[in-house]
DNA sequence: CTTGACATACTTGTATGGTAGAGGCCATCA
DNA sequence: TGATGGCCTCTACCATACAAGTATGTCAAG
């Protein structure tokens, strides 16, 4: 059969999640393992994520797992069809545009604010924050640097004075997230975010709003320059469109 | 008992929604019932929604109710208690805020990108839409007027050249659509808003970026300069807060 | 009158059973 | 050989039943 298998087999990476009773519920951890598992690339689009295999697979009845599935849909990372099965869905070139957009946007805006508002701490708190990817850097840390990125940023936006704004744009981010995943995984890429990011920092460090803006938004586009090279580089995690 | 009750009784408005099963799952239109319902203020802040008495109202099973319960949940419509009880939530000042915030700052880099794209056939529309709503406002057609209001801003949104942006941002938009009503329904704005929507009009004909992003914000911010009055007139609807 | 314990009637969370529809497989037929 | 129709499996979806936690009403003791 030369079509396309539209479905791939279902082959969950490691070995069950712990059964940590702490607080949140079953169908809340099952959504984290399982976006958390879309976004770093470990379950590759196009896997079918049936309600029963994941039913074995976590030791659970159908009904937290469907309700994980559906928040997965409605946050975009899994399309559900009915009676058919559901599917890791593959980024969307199109949602990337979509989500660069909002994303620069509030950033930028994130950004002028945080400068009028900075303070002592504030710049400190980047430069360590700094500081620590560079570590990370030293040591390949891919996750950690990942982790410390967000943060960078995190620290921005909570300077603006307008709390809780980066992660209301979470679900936004999902896709890019799942963009930046591949190319730190791809390329070689850590200098220079980190070259970026120390240009964002002395702009804001010395209070320059037009110099801060520009660099920001370089380091945002990156995501959408490089995309051609990260398409190229892994194509089975993308849509096929013209 | 002097101590405020918490849950409020639940008392659906109308009868039961026509059981139509156009494509639509029962779990997605009780969804629709709900939120829209919510939006327009027809479902008061603190009224518990009790998954029982919901499955008796639409006759369902609390399966699907309970699917719709939950996104209504994740879109901040409503809070979940775990062995408590489900509520409408209150509107909460901080989350418009924020909201308005990304709202602003999409919207008018949406505007930019549709001057820069903008032809013969984009002015007509939105000049189309603008006798609409004059109309709307001569017969006093207040859900329709907010519909038309919609449909202005999601013509300039899709003329920027990235499409869907203006959906993504749906559930964002959600608890300012609720304020919005309130305006509409408690005071006499609609005039205003018709003016304000001519000014941003004319800008965009006349190709003037800076008359037109001026036009835009003060347009969009007034939702939060009509607050106070807002709150002062329909205070059940809004979280206390210091 | 206040206060504490207990029974009860709620609530959401989880487990399991049943149903209709979509797609693959294979035998049957032209 | 190629096409077609029926069967059969798998799916998500809905209905029902059970479990566990919370608020409340009652009642007795201080």
């Amino acid at each position: 059969m030369t079509t396309a298998n539209q479905r791939e087999e279902l082959t969950i990476p490691d070995l069950e999640p712990p059964r940590l009773d702490n607080g949140s519920s079953i169908s809340q951890q099952i959504y984290d393992y399982l976006s958390s598992n879309v976004i770093e690339g470990k379950l590759l689009p196009r896997t079918a994520l049936s309600e029963n295999k994941l039913c074995e697979f976590f030791s659970v009845s159908r009904q937290p797992v469907r309700e994980a599935l559906l928040r997965l849909s409605a946050a975009g990372l899994v399309a559900v069809y009915s009676q058919r099965g559901s599917f890791v869905r593959p980024i969307s070139l199109s949602g990337l545009k979509r989500a660069q957009l909002i994303r620069e946007s509030v950033e930028i805006e994130l950004l002028r604010l945080a400068i009028t508002h900075r303070t002592p701490e504030f710049v400190a708190k980047l430069r360590a924050e700094l500081s620590l990817q560079k570590t990370y850097q030293e040591h390949l840390q891919i996750e950690q640097f990942y982790h410390s990125d967000e943060n960078f940023h995190r620290i921005i936006s909570d300077q603006s004075g307008v709390s809780g704004v980066f992660d209301a744009l979470k679900d936004i981010k999902l896709n890019l997230d799942r963009v930046r995943h591949l190319e730190l995984v791809t390329h070689e890429s850590i200098g220079i975010l980190i070259e970026q990011h120390e240009s964002i920092f002395k702009a804001i460090r010395d209070g320059d709003r037009r110099r801060a803006e520009r660099a920001m938004r370089n380091h945002l586009r990156r995501v959408l320059s490089e995309l051609d090279s990260i398409v190229a580089a892994a194509p089975e995690f993308f849509e096929k469109e013209p």
